[in-house]
RNA sequence: CGCGGGAUGGAGCAGUCUGGUAGCUCGUUGGGCUCAUAACCCAAAGGUCGUUGGUUCAAAUCCGGCUCCCGCAACCA
């Protein structure tokens, strides 16, 4: 079982400007997967990072009146102290302005050259000169630039092109052979429906008409263009075709490449087809996330629709705010984002389920045991039923996480609270604790209730870091891996269980949202 | 006829593949309890399952028409 290794990634997200709820929900989602992951005992490597190059960046520097350097340099400082304070235990945040990176683009895009499967062409293209932009027929607004209005003419650029074609039958087999590569499938037949069945055309992979890029090589006045440049961070990040290559012999290929679902089509056509024409092997699964919609509408810089994350941190706290992108969003589909939803979940998963479960339970202990952990007696039909439950909670919860599932997995772990709730209330502790002889059977109950805890809390490890310390800290104890989550009397008595805090503010809505 | 997803009690969802008492969470109402963060536990009310036609002893579920919403539609991250 040693040596087991798991590579995920989160897409490089494009830092025009400051991220987003929706770039957290990414990226929260595979923190959550790298943390279960490393907690099982994989040799996790979590990649994340930013692409920084490409026209609107260049002009949206200008308009700044700084270079484009220091304009993304601003954003990914930003980026990375809100990586920070949401917790992202990422390995490596890759720039696409690496030196590294910018080296191994270049070696990647002449090589490539060099064995045919580049060639010098011609792209012909919808071009708007005031806004200095290419757009496609489909994304023209009655035939003017969607941006300005105005009229776009047809312009002639010289270009290298990638031959997709050469690849098609091979990515069409290959999707066909392993169901699992694009998920969910409604993703897979979206991508074959549309672009594979009706033959993909070469793509174009290199500009002139700008210049903020990785230069070509071999022919200066151009710069790679956002595919080779913008992907191949997945493997440039590991060291491919660099002096040392460890990472990459280690963790390539991919177990999970994470992307919304607006970015699937390059992860599952382009990329396939770039890493078929370097002979690698594909990653394993490209997973299609739905997306967080705010007010019926997808987040929207042009909107304003949505607040710096961290203002929501700063009300609510950074566990509240990943279980609820975690929890929100159903497998595969697009989920609502609203404060009124955020202060929902907590109230009623956060501080009525679980923070007020370990509160009274450990309350309790407190009270009637004076700190101290009771031992574990004679066992009834009510208390089997609970353990059982709780220590097959993990299976449950690997089920899940497995399909990626992560909003069931986190509803099976609230599930265990409120079974815990229900089994004080069936128990009744405080009756129990008016008669010396059945103090014994209290300190049963109590201890069946610490030790499900103990196992709710090893579980949330992965998605509510912070809390779970919390929780431990409650208990006394220290945990950080998976190991005894299968196993019931672990938690040892006579420990000294330390004061209950408030784990979840109740929030009240009324107030907050002036409702 | 471009491709695909969706429409289920007030809200958000499951159930549809493999027809047969419509389930969960939240909200509402009533009750219980008092260890606890006015939390917890129990119960009830509330649905012609988008619309329309068909198949069937029987349709949320299978088949056809229609309406509405959403994503993708190739060089836009």
């Amino acid at each position: 079982m040693e040596n087991k290794k798991f590579y995920i990634t989160t897409p490089i997200y494009y830092p025009s400007a400051n991220f987003h709820i929706g770039h957290c929900y990414t990226t929260i989602i595979a923190d959550a997967i790298a943390r279960y992951k490393r907690l099982d005992g994989y040799d996790t490597y979590f990649l994340t990072g930013s692409d920084e190059h490409g026209q609107k960046i260049q002009k949206k520097a200008e308009e700044a009146g700084v270079s484009p350097q220091e304009y993304v340099d601003k954003i990914v400082d930003n980026a990375k102290d809100l990586w920070k304070e949401l917790g992202i235990s990422y390995d490596q945040f890759i720039r696409t302005t690496d030196k590294n990176h910018k080296k191994i683009v270049q070696k990647i895009f002449t090589k490539l050259y060099e064995q045919g499967d580049i060639y010098k062409g011609e792209y012909k293209g919808l071009y708007c000169t005031p806004c200095e932009s290419f757009w496609t027929e489909s994304q023209l607004n009655e035939g003017k630039c969607p941006d300005c209005g105005r009229d776009v003419h047809e312009v002639t650029e010289e270009a290298y092109f990638f031959k997709l074609s050469k690849y098609q039958k091979r990515l069409e087999e290959h999707i066909e052979e392993h169901p699992e590569f694009i998920q969910p499938v409604s993703r897979k037949n979206e991508m074959i429906n549309n672009f594979i069945k009706p033959g993909l055309e070469d793509l174009c992979v290199s500009r002139t008409s700008f210049t903020w890029g990785v230069p070509v090589e071999f022919d200066k006045g151009h710069v790679v263009y956002v595919w080779i440049d913008a992907l191949s961070n997945y493997i440039s990040a590991l060291g491919y075709l660099s002096e040392d290559d460890s990472l990459f012999k280690k963790y390539w290929p991919a177990d999970i490449h994470l992307v919304g679902k607006e970015i699937v089509r390059f992860h599952t056509i382009i990329w396939p087809i770039i890493l078929m024409a370097l002979d690698l092997p594909l990653p394993s699964q490209v997973f299609g996330h739905g997306w967080l919609i705010i007010d019926g509408g997808k987040i929207s810089k042009s909107l304003g629709n949505y607040k710096d994350p961290r203002e929501y941190i700063k009300d609510y706290g950074v566990d509240a705010l990943r279980y609820f992108v975690l929890r929100e969003v159903p497998f595969g589909s697009d989920g609502n984002f609203s404060e009124s939803a955020l202060i929902d979940r907590i109230n009623g998963d956060l501080a009525n389920i679980l923070g007020n479960l370990v509160n009274r339970t450990v309350g309790m202990v407190n009270k009637y045991f004076d700190k101290i952990v009771p031992e574990q007696k004679e066992l009834q039909e009510i208390d089997k039923n609970l353990i059982e439950n709780a220590i097959t909670l993990k299976d449950r919860v690997d089920k899940n996480i497995e399909s990626l599932d992560i909003s069931s997995a986190l509803e099976e772990i609230i599930e265990l609270c409120r079974k815990c709730n229900k089994y004080i209330d069936e128990t009744e502790p405080w009756v129990l604790a008016k008669s010396d002889e059945l103090k014994e059977r209290l300190g049963t109950v109590l201890y069946n209730l610490l030790d499900s805890i103990r196992i709710v809390s090893t579980m949330l490890i992965p998605f509510l870091p912070t809390t779970s310390d919390l929780i431990f800290k409650e208990l006394n104890i220290d945990i950080n891996s998976f190991d005894k989550v299968k196993e019931f009397n672990v938690l040892k008595s006579e420990t000294t269980l330390n004061e209950p805090v408030i784990l979840f503010n109740r929030v009240d809505k009324k107030e907050k949202l002036g409702e």
